[in-house]
DNA sequence: GTTGGCACTCTCGAGCGTTGAGTGCTAACG
DNA sequence: CGTTAGCACTCAACGCTCGAGAGTGCCAAC
């Protein structure tokens, strides 16, 4: 009797791209399964005679040939070469992560372990991003992407200025995110007004406390509007909020985290150095996560992109696992593994949904004392 | 007659492993460095009769055939098998970047290039890192690794409370050495002692200006000798700063940024993938650089590295090209290029060289408004 | 000391069977 | 009608040989 495949949501959210509803068997779901299975384990073309040994499905290998021309028929499977195994398709993949793949959710006994890490190292300090990747990057056996957790749009929080020992003046910006920049003010400028009355720790403050009254919570253009004409010491701090602001708008997420890029140089189907190539370009630039963010905001969750569902060409050969960190509205970061399509899935989309929903816990407890 | 090779210091000070004098004919010089200059282009191992065609050395090919087999005597050179050119040796390119190599200096056109990119961007970010990296990159086609600069022993400068808008207080730390390190006060520590009082801005400040007044120019061990008991607010504080300049301590260089990668990705000699894995991991910790500090406090100028004369195993295969930036006393940073053995030293030597020198230029005038 | 000549070595690539895993098809079976 | 055993077929991978070519070392002559 066919029956059709169960589309089994488990909590997280897909690529979406061809949510193309594929009616199985229940053989055929079975032989999917243990294809991809069995490839992502072995690297290696899986043939019907070492799925029969390696899985007990109670049938030949006969049968299980005229299954995987089936799924083939479907597009579900490719082959590399006539006289070869099967290879799922990137569209196999998808099919399998979607409703054949088990156990959503991750070993307690991992959880725990993960959990005390991060109760051993300061949150503030982006050692916990570096943390997180590492982790990722340890468990999934592919490389790991964190970027910091950023607003959106970057507001006016508090300014300090604070006089330097050697003579410059520092202009200390905490945005409304909590995050932190700094930046000296351009000395000739703060030169050109100081010509009357010297300018000094006292003259700083009186800055600060007034542009903290008026711009809390203000984006770049209107702290740009709100600013004093040329001349005086407000507008060369007005001039040095509103670019510090504009640079952290521009950068949205300026520094993106890495690990275990070498995991998946060891993969097989990267051994020709060249393939990484485009790969690593688009991971060292930080773009490509950029456009990551909306999609981001708008659905939460793990989300699967799988070879040529990528827009990028140069990602039709990996698949990325990843999901947001944060609140939407406040700061929001994205954490991730990124690897060849022939990915243990199932394991990804445990540790990445697992580690975005402590680092949301993490994050919020910290922010706010909540509780 | 046999002409001693002359050793050229160059303005550059190197690995300085085995500075074995080596006595070379006027010939065999010119051949090494045609060999050396050859195969850097060309990846191929050099004959005799290619070398007679590129070059115009006044001689046949039976003549370098047998200045070859000297060379290869004394170690300079070797060859893959019996019946293929040669290559030279890690002390080939040795005594090639000690004593054949010409022109030190970089043109003034590409000087001017990257000064103008420089003028372009802001100082303080670590943007102007990143152009460094990339220029270093682009203009060797190499990997390249610059870190920022900071000071060996973080010194306590300048500190800042700030009351937040959640409620939380921030702590900004500036090191003597200009760079900003900052992290939330412990809640739980504070609220301990605000029993009595609230604590406000004015609090705050008051606690702030005793800290600056009092610590200036202090290293970790003596903030926490000279901190109050627990349960003050004092305490929390001093306990905090302590502990970022603890943490900056450790952390010398904690990250570093890097570019080009995928330049060496490139390279004929590590087209499968897996041999840059050592390589790769050795950048991606920092603590490989840290080593390098010491070594680049006490001798200033460019360094070379070749192969072997690397203590890491995993880095026999690549050389190193690299300078410090910044005053030894106060922050100091290095920048270089990491490429196969089979590397363009020369113009390797020439880019880190003057990048070293115009960031320190950068660093110095900004720093001190110096003239 | 240099050079032309020459025999020798060794890698590289093309060509070519052999092997074996894996397939598709078909006819028999329950 | 789905399942299965059997069989012919395909095709990458492997190992082999063999010639080409680049490069060497050596030696006798200049």
């Amino acid at each position: 009797m066919p029956e059709s495949a169960m589309i089994n949501e488990q909590n997280l959210s897909h690529g979406s791209r061809s949510r193309s509803r594929v009616d199985l068997t229940e053989r055929q779901q079975s032989v999917l399964r243990a294809v991809v299975e069995d490839y992502v384990l072995t690297a290696v073309p899986v043939g019907s005679k070492s799925l029969l040994q390696r899985h007990r499905l109670g049938v030949s290998s006969a049968t299980i040939r005229s299954a995987m021309a089936d799924l083939e028929a479907v597009g579900l499977l490719s082959q590399p070469h006539t006289s070869a195994g099967r290879v799922p398709s990137d569209l196999g993949y998808r099919v399998y992560v979607e409703s054949l793949m088990r156990e959503a959710q991750l070993d307690p006994t991992d959880q725990l372990m993960i959990r005390h890490q991060f109760s051993q190292v300061q949150l503030t300090s982006n050692e916990w991003l570096r943390l997180a990747a590492s982790i990722l990057a340890g468990s999934t056996r592919s490389a790991s992407v964190v970027t910091p957790a950023r607003s959106r749009r970057a507001r006016f929080g508090h300014v300090q200025l604070v006089q330097l020992a050697d003579g410059a003046r520092l202009c200390v910006l905490v945005l409304a995110d909590g995050n932190v920049v700094q930046r000296r003010l351009d000395r000739s400028a703060v030169d050109r007004v100081s010509g009357d009355t010297p300018i000094g720790q006292a003259e700083l403050d009186a800055v600060a406390a007034d542009f903290n009254a008026r711009l809390s919570g203000q984006a770049a253009p209107a702290v740009r509007r709100r600013t004093a004409k040329p001349g005086s010491l407000e507008s060369a701090v007005g001039e040095t909020v509103a670019s510090l602001l504009e640079e952290a708008d521009a950068a949205v997420v300026e520094e993106i985290i890495t690990d275990g890029i070498t995991n998946v140089l060891e993969q097989p189907e990267f051994a020709q150095g060249f393939k990484l190539r485009g790969v690593l370009e688009v991971l060292q630039r930080s773009d490509f996560f950029e456009q990551l963010i909306p999609l981001l905001a708008r659905r939460r969750g793990v989300h699967v992109i799988i070879g040529h569902e990528n827009s990028i060409d140069a990602m039709h050969d990996v698949s990325l696992v990843f999901a947001p960190y944060g609140q939407p509205d406040q700061a929001l970061g994205m954490l991730g593994v990124l690897g060849p399509t022939r990915m243990p899935y199932p394991r990804a989309i445990r540790t990445v949904g697992y580690l975005s929903s402590l680092m949301n816990e993490l994050i919020t407890s910290h922010h706010e004392h909540h509780d």
